[in-house]
DNA sequence: GAAACCTAAGTCGTCTGATGACTTTGTAGC
DNA sequence: GCTACAAAGTCATCAGACGACTTAGGTTTC
């Protein structure tokens, strides 16, 4: 094994024996170093590793630090690479996402309060007067947190919505038909809202997963232009009903406009 | 932006521009370190997050090289993290499983065919028959990606992959009632194999989500001995119908057994 | 001519030392 | 008590050197 992850692993150990919890500080790098056998420089990368894993966090002049090890943490991870996927990857996604959504509208439903009914509500009349794509995207993407965190699973909050954020880089509403798109959809969110207001789970993740599939349907017919360039589709054969065929994979940098 | 966030996001953008696609190959250190203005530690350390979140990988003595870009390598770099969590987060993840692995089911009894309803039943016969608790969990674990590979959506095999390596770390079938435990388990394994050679994605689909549910009951109420040692518990005061009142916290180090 | 071997260049892996920046703590002064 | 300041502790970054591994190309051998 390389010193890298020597130092890797013996940093995870010291978290996973319990020897330290969550929010507490390892010792000064001067230490670590002496304890696993490593140079500073193995050492430090070790530490990248954890805390760009959402386990560990460093701040200067300070020291090293357990993060609090709540799965949000660990899933909020992967927000950052999830924007690297083709397209191709994406469409995967997108069925997780579905199940997914459609159970927490269904949580949602079971469990939702006049303060969220409300919120809902003011969310999709804004959503609705909005012209501006930026402005939709940002309201849309709370909509859904909302309803996600309704359903009373913070792991859930933080795995739709890095889904969602992948989402962002296609310019869904930009689109030829992007007014018709944004009528659908804004529809689509109304019976979801009225679903959760009158406690119907049954309907209510119908209406998502219904919602979500619309969306994924746009993405993969209408092959919107990615907003930062493009780079070409890998192959992996086994997408299931999956139509993969030469979609072409694009990614964000600038954010552009989502409808989901 | 540290130097270091300064080189992760300038390598980040070399994938998301298009300009390196899954499999390509990075310049020298030497070159990115002019490149990006930075010094080759600093370098390293973002190359070594980048590899850490799975969207690269370092090879000695031939270069840095950008990864497939499956969601499967994203989503599989969360298998080391996981596994710090403390149980209490454990138990929300279990309702993100029980979903999916329910609707995974159902899409294996919608497209089963001969060779996997063979396969499922001889991991199922095997599994019966072991007596041994590390054998078993390995054998529960085959099942269950067996499905979840029928299914046919690889980045669903990857987060329920994630979700069974962290049960792994409890001794289910070596608990007080083990014996008892693991015959529920089959039952349930042979009601979801069931399911599905007959082509029934309902009946999969409940059977599959029950399952999970009982085990998620067992982890939750037996407290099972973590074998790697303990920490304390974490206090997120919003798991939805979760009663996390002073579960304690545990994780893997030797490999226990499991029943899922 | 083909295969095995060897050599050299290219590249990453690791260690060491030095300097700067930031945080925390304790102390002196008011 | 509060503020200001100084000192110690800690991480952040850079630079240089050496070792290990891979790759490519040429050479030898059969």
């Amino acid at each position: 094994m390389s010193a890298v992850e020597e130092a890797f692993h013996g940093l995870r150990r010291m978290i996973s024996s319990g020897r330290l919890g969550p929010g507490q500080r390892f010792p000064p790098e001067a230490d670590l170093c002496a304890e696993l056998g490593v140079s500073r420089s193995s050492l430090r990368e070790a530490v990248r590793m954890l805390s760009a894993l959402g386990a560990a966090e460093s701040r200067h002049g300070s020291g090293v630090y357990v993060s609090a090890l709540r799965p949000e943490d660990i899933i909020g991870s992967l927000a950052l690479t999830v924007d690297l996927l083709p397209l191709s990857g994406l469409l995967d996604m997108y069925e997780l996402r579905r199940v997914l959504e459609s159970h927490a509208a269904a949580q949602a439903a079971a469990r939702s309060t006049d303060d969220i009914n409300d919120r809902l509500d003011a969310l999709l009349d804004a959503l609705e007067a909005c012209d501006d794509i930026e402005e939709s995207a940002q309201l849309d993407s709370e909509f859904h947190e909302t309803i996600a965190t309704a359903s009373g699973n913070p792991t859930m909050v933080a795995l739709l919505g890095v889904f969602r954020a992948r989402s962002r880089s296609y310019q869904m509403f930009g689109m030829p038909d992007g007014r018709s798109i944004k009528r659908t959809s804004d529809q689509a969110h109304r019976s979801i809202a009225h679903a959760i207001r009158v406690h119907d789970p049954v309907a209510a993740s119908s209406a998502a997963a219904s919602h979500v599939a619309q969306t994924e349907t746009w993405l993969r017919f209408y092959r919107p232009q990615p907003t930062g360039g493009s780079h070409s589709t890998i192959g992996d054969g086994s997408g299931g009903d999956v139509d993969d065929g030469n979609v072409d994979g694009g990614s964000s940098e600038a954010s552009g406009a989502v409808g989901s």
